[in-house]
DNA sequence: CATGAATGAGCCTTCATTCAT
DNA sequence: CATGAATGAAGGCTCATTCAT
């Protein structure tokens, strides 16, 4: 393999860590890719804009014909990482049937597939919310909340038609949320590990990789399981 | 209160915040409280030692009397945050009875009472192990495996003792440890917010602080019994 | 004069104390030239990016836009020193003709006008070596291993035709080659004198400068004369 | 040989690398011995007061026990390196009975004897000198002025009685100078060859190093040959 | 004497960002 | 769009020096 095809296998590295990208200009979603590997990795402190041009193959300078700081970029990540999460959870909710039970296994199978899928982008939209300014801040609150509601109501119509039995939502939802969301830190997509790309993937969470043993059904699976435990269902 | 009083309070308001740090020099326990606080909130890398320097009242300079760099502060931080949390379940399990089922609650809550107790350690000391070095990482990596190994024993032992039933016992034990490491992200000690000092604390959990729902008591017993039912304990 | 042109004449000060840099980019040039005047008073380590930012004009971020760090800056001034001296030397002996006596005394003058011409690189080139790093060192001591080789031949060419009357040439050459380097240290080019930029070159060396009494050529005529008795010519 | 043995080994061996030191407090000396040895190699400003103390085996603050500042060791090196060598120039020529040739030739011989047996000495002292402070410099620079009349006087002697030809006698003093001086940049002496020391010595001039060819008495004789040929003795 | 901790200035270098080309 | 050069601020760290112990 020639030096130039290694370079364009090293700039396409990434290609397929973010959902929600197909639409948007190369280079601007080549620098997202780049900045949701290396921030899932060393935090946004820890990674410069000239990391990020330098892993596109582009200047520094050209960073700013796609962002206007790097702080939007950012608030880019976490934009994506919260939408794309909301519909993804929103949609398995509403084509789950009426069963509450159904309906919460529907969204725990939904949240750990998300994570399972876009790990970086996960830990990335979660762990980096320091870093943005005020208003972008807020917004993410927003979002965030907007996608709790949606599963407190399922608790509560489950708790109400008897089918689940917390009376205090606030405590099984913490554990649930919790125990899920960590999956990304742990897991990383078979086409990570069957392509060879798994050097986009922080080393550090490479050592938890179980990648023979489950498959995200099966993680789906056995979390919903867990859920359902958690929520006292009948 | 006078300004030195306020400055007094301000160097002293991250007292607490770390375990073991009796017999340290003052200088140095200082630093290492500023700095769990600050990077819990910013991350490693967006602290500086100035930042440090400044929190605990002296020149950058003299962070160098305490520490030989940046990078040695984290690690100690890490080496702390690891062995003080073995400690602390080791102890639990070892003063539990032969019973896998309370050895297994014992460690449940032994682990969130340390998550829940000291937050910003265990944020600090699991989520910035990418910025230590090769052979900090590597001590590090191998603290993390021995605490593995006990409460798998304990599993293992259950298991074969017909009290619990997970043949597979990773997949639970991913669940488990996600939800309670992840304690650490919502719950602050009753003595942050009764005493006022919650300023220590990073801004963007407190969003999601439930204080007064909450004891540690509480979130314990809830928690131990949320891990039996995923283990399956009879 | 106005402050404007006065702060020209200081970034020009340094015009024309180096060789070779005619190709160079304006603000790398700049640079290498206050470089070999600082360096040359006051050694490597006495000599900041800042100090030499400021003589050129500029930031000292901006001397990264050129360099790649400071060692890389020295490199450059210890090539540039020994690539134009062995040039000098070379071209010199190859147009001498044939007779050893011709060559040697060639050599010798060319010598001479470089370490005149160029003292300050001279100087910086040969003093401040230590401050290479191991590669850069290793690369500059190979060109001083050929330049010797150059010399050499001549010696023993004129040994072997009888023109030259020393078996072990290693002590006469150590001998002319400590007394031509020196002159470094005590001659400052006449250009330097007339133009009144004297203060671009050391302060200590100018209490050796007997500019009235000889000229390059002077230097290099008596010199030469010297080198051949000591090497026995015939 | 024990740790404890090699530390005193360490700290021991730059003893004899400094004339005239036998009076001095045993911590004083060993600093400055430690300090020629590093100064010469790496310059001034290349060597920090840590390093000096390290290299004794004290704290960096000790060092002001002995010293008021670093550019005061400086000094005292400096005026040690100059007193010495002339004294050394002085009695030769005044033993040496009352042939200006003889003169002349013990004059070259005791200069190259001290160079050759103090070369770090002599590059510290001569190399460093813009370091000093302005009252410092001046004075190092009287004393080297006293040390060049002796030696005019001896050739302007020489040329009146007709044994010397040199009407202006600046010119091959210059050339006589720089040739004996040089000799510190290159010749090493045999004790630090024979007992292993030569760790004190630069690693750049230990390339030159010929110990296997030339004794001292050797460069001695030669090179004072060398001169009498440049003054032109009858 | 020796020391550990402290200091303020300064070190080399990188930061995010701008702008003319 | 992309770039090379520039900028002012800030990064981690070392400097020579001081001082109470």
């Amino acid at each position: 393999m020639t030096d130039k095809a290694n370079d364009r296998k090293a700039l396409e590295g990434a290609a397929g860590v973010l959902p929600g990208v197909e639409g948007l200009a190369i280079g601007k979603r080549r620098l997202l890719e780049a900045a949701v590997v290396a921030v899932a990795e060393r935090g946004y402190h820890g990674v410069s804009v000239r990391d990020l041009a330098s892993d596109t193959g582009v200047q520094a300078a050209s960073f700013y014909a796609h962002f206007g700081s790097k702080e939007e970029l950012l608030y880019e990540l976490c934009l994506l990482g919260h939408r794309e999460h909301h519909r993804c959870v929103r949609d398995a909710i509403l084509g789950a049937g009426a069963d509450a039970r159904e309906q919460l296994r529907a969204a725990i199978r939904a949240n750990i597939w998300f994570h399972a899928t876009y790990p970086l982008l996960t830990i990335s939209a979660n762990s980096e919310l320091h870093a943005l300014n005020a208003e972008h801040l807020a917004t993410i609150a927003d979002l965030r909340h907007d996608a709790g509601t949606l599963l407190t109501a399922v608790v509560e119509r489950g708790n109400s038609e008897g089918v689940f039995d917390c009376p205090e939502p606030w405590l099984p939802m913490s554990a649930v949320g919790g125990m899920c969301l960590r999956v990304a830190w742990w897991f990383r997509p078979a086409v990570a590990v069957d392509e060879g790309t798994l050097s986009a993937y922080p080393r550090q969470a490479a050592t938890w990789l179980r990648p023979e043993d489950y498959t995200i059904e099966r993680v789906m699976d056995t979390y919903a399981d867990y859920a359902l435990k958690i929520f006292g269902a009948a």
